[in-house]
DNA sequence: CGTCCACGTCTAC
DNA sequence: TAGACCTGGACGG
């Protein structure tokens, strides 16, 4: 997904955009959407919004009044959000909110493939933990004072996808971590995070990924440009995932996993490595990066 | 043309 | 632990 940096940045984007902006009339969904109504209208108001790990949180504050209503999004593979004009409505934007300008201006929810969702009156999902980024001492607490849970048996690359305790990753950003780290992805997770019981100091906090965190957003914040569709910034700002290089194998879940060397006790058998593409071995099939508008517009970046 | 792959959940067997 | 849910780009024949 987008996984957390690019939450935040979506909502950075839309408190940037639409702050001060009025908004008018009905919430409008597209006709293909599967995702609910949200049966909000109002002669004017205004939107702001807010991020925690992999959700984004639009509230909407009518101007006359204090009943305010909150929409939580998922984003799926490939939402983002955009302001453009009515006539340059990008496709495939599934929810839309009108300004109250001449000629008015549309905050789109753009979701190609649509596995995102949004949910009108909203909270944030339940079984989900604080966010990694904003939340860090309780996102902490919460792992560490889980590490008995059987979750805590799988691998470390497959826990870093487990929103329950690592609300914001996603797969770029753990084959990030993990390399950075130099942890081999395939070491149970127990065994790699039960050593940081001890006193919060730098060294915990980066073990855990947290400065890694703090830099992407905070040099991102700069790169949010949804006019701009360019993604060279974010590609070289990776380090391992779909570097050329690098072996990827499939995890568990079927997911690719990016990493080098050693992968680890924990690694799935029977699967063959893929082997990094070198001159010597050009046979290999090149992985290409193919990124979708939300890459593009929301990646932040490391120089 | 076709097959494979992609930043993620979900729910059904 | 599979699939299901989707669109579209890259690459192969």
């Amino acid at each position: 997904m987008p996984e957390g940096p690019e939450l935040h940045l979506a909502s950075l984007f839309v408190n940037r955009m639409c702050g001060g902006v009025v908004f008018t009339g009905p919430v409008q969904k597209s006709e293909v959407s599967k995702n609910p109504e949200v049966s909000f209208s109002c002669p004017a108001y205004t939107i702001i919004a807010t991020s925690r790990g992999k959700e984004v949180r639009l509230t909407l504050t009518p101007q006359k009044s204090d009943s305010t209503m909150d929409i939580v999004f998922r984003f799926g593979m490939s939402g983002f959000f955009r302001f453009t004009t009515e006539a340059e409505l990008p496709k495939h934007s599934h929810l839309r909110f009108y300004t109250n300008e001449k000629p008015c201006r549309v905050l789109s929810f753009v979701d190609t493939r649509r596995f995102g969702s949004w949910q009108p009156n909203g909270t944030w999902q339940l079984n989900r933990g604080p966010c990694i980024m904003f939340e860090y001492l309780s996102y902490r607490e919460n792992v560490l004072s889980h590490l008995s849970d059987r979750a805590f048996d799988r691998p470390i690359c497959e826990v870093l996808l487990n929103q329950k305790y690592f609300n914001g990753i996603g797969n770029y950003l753990r084959a990030e971590i993990l390399f950075r780290l130099n942890i081999p992805p395939f070491v149970k997770a127990r065994t790699v995070l039960e050593g940081l019981q001890t006193h919060l100091s730098d060294e915990d906090r980066k073990e855990q990924g947290y400065v890694l965190f703090i830099c992407i957003v905070l040099l991102g914040g700069k790169g949010y440009d949804p006019e701009k569709m360019d993604y060279t910034d974010f590609k070289s700002w990776l380090q391992c995932y779909c570097v050329e290089g690098m072996k990827s194998v499939r995890d568990h879940n079927g997911r690719t996993m990016w990493f080098k060397g050693d992968p680890g006790p924990m690694a799935p058998k029977g699967e063959a490595l893929a082997e990094p593409k070198t001159e010597e071995n050009p046979s290999t099939i090149q992985q290409s990066l193919t990124l979708t508008p939300s890459y593009t517009t929301n990646v932040p970046f490391v120089p």
